[in-house]
DNA sequence: CGGGACGCCTGTGAGC
DNA sequence: TGCTCACAGGCGTCCC
């Protein structure tokens, strides 16, 4: 799934559901992308605590009564999603890779491709959370990343922009659908190199992808294919993607053919008559 | 070091 | 119908 709005998403649609409950056993299925490092058993009794995001990561507080509180970090890879259902919860099927029974309900991550992760860690900011999230950029609705402050960290690259907003380490949570559809609102080029853009276009990117971003949060995140929320309900933002998955469909604002291309093995739409350079 | 390619996996849809 | 191929929302690691 993964875009920061479907873990967002995501997230709301359970956090509230699980805190307070007891982890009464976990089940692992096939390997993700790193072992979970701690024995299943070990985590029996523990409480949930308040789930916290961090970019495309999710954070799940396990308090142990004879240690100090850990967690477990989760990320949803490609194509995982988590389900959360209280009552009698349905047999494990061969994607669910991940099962957090508790007090209160059943956490399940289901995850055909197994680019997903479960991860224990000591703290967000310790192990093995420290090392995947010490590299993140600022969160795209923290105040703190002003638009000179964007600008200056985007003067720092000369990759193309797209490859920038994709690699989450100057603003997280804007993956390859955010990426293409803020470059869109801004009328910026996707191959431009960062630090071309000038201070006033840097501002303009910052506000679309912060205006993309809180719109798909709003209508629950994209289903392309597989994602659903906690609660099993589809996201709709992609009905009103203007460029991704469009190619050769008129621009929506210009009628000229979207074109695609590939950056960082990644597909790339684009209007190249509305998006300059 | 910045920047780019690779690989992890499975599923789906297009084209033949 | 059945096969092969390209492609898919992410990201850590390795290489130059």
């Amino acid at each position: 799934m993964p875009e920061m709005p479907e873990v967002e998403v995501t997230r709301r649609s359970f956090a509230q559901r699980i805190a307070g409950a007891r982890v009464q056993s976990l089940r692992l299925g096939a390997p993700l992308r790193w072992p979970l490092g701690r024995e299943p058993a070990e985590l029996v009794g523990a409480t949930v605590g308040e789930t916290l995001r961090r970019g495309k990561y999710l954070w799940l507080p396990l308090a142990l009564p004879e240690e100090p509180a850990g967690g477990l970090l989760l990320h949803l890879g490609m194509s995982g999603s988590l389900a959360f259902t209280a009552g009698e919860p349905a047999a494990a099927g061969r994607h669910d890779h991940f099962d957090l029974h508790t007090s209160l309900g059943l956490l399940r991550l289901t995850d055909p491709r197994r680019f997903g992760a479960v991860v224990w860690a000591p703290a967000l900011d310790g192990g093995m959370a420290a090392r995947l999230l010490a590299g993140l950029g600022h969160e795209p609705f923290d105040e703190a990343l002003t638009p000179e402050r964007f600008h200056a960290a985007l003067q720092r690259r000369r990759t193309p922009i797209k490859a920038v907003l994709l690699a989450g380490e100057v603003i997280v949570g804007a993956g390859n659908i955010y990426a293409c559809e803020a470059l869109f609102e801004a009328g910026i080029d996707p191959r431009l190199p960062a630090d071309r853009i000038s201070r006033p276009r840097a501002a303009r990117l910052l506000a679309a992808v912060r205006q993309t971003l809180a719109s798909a949060l709003a209508l629950g995140g994209s289903t392309l294919r597989d994602f659903r929320d906690a609660h099993g309900m589809d996201g709709q933002f992609q009905l009103q993607a203007r460029v991704y998955g469009r190619e050769a469909q008129p621009c929506p604002r210009c009628a000229a053919p979207v074109r695609r291309l590939v950056q960082a093995q990644r597909s790339t739409f684009f209007c190249a008559a509305c998006q300059k350079r």
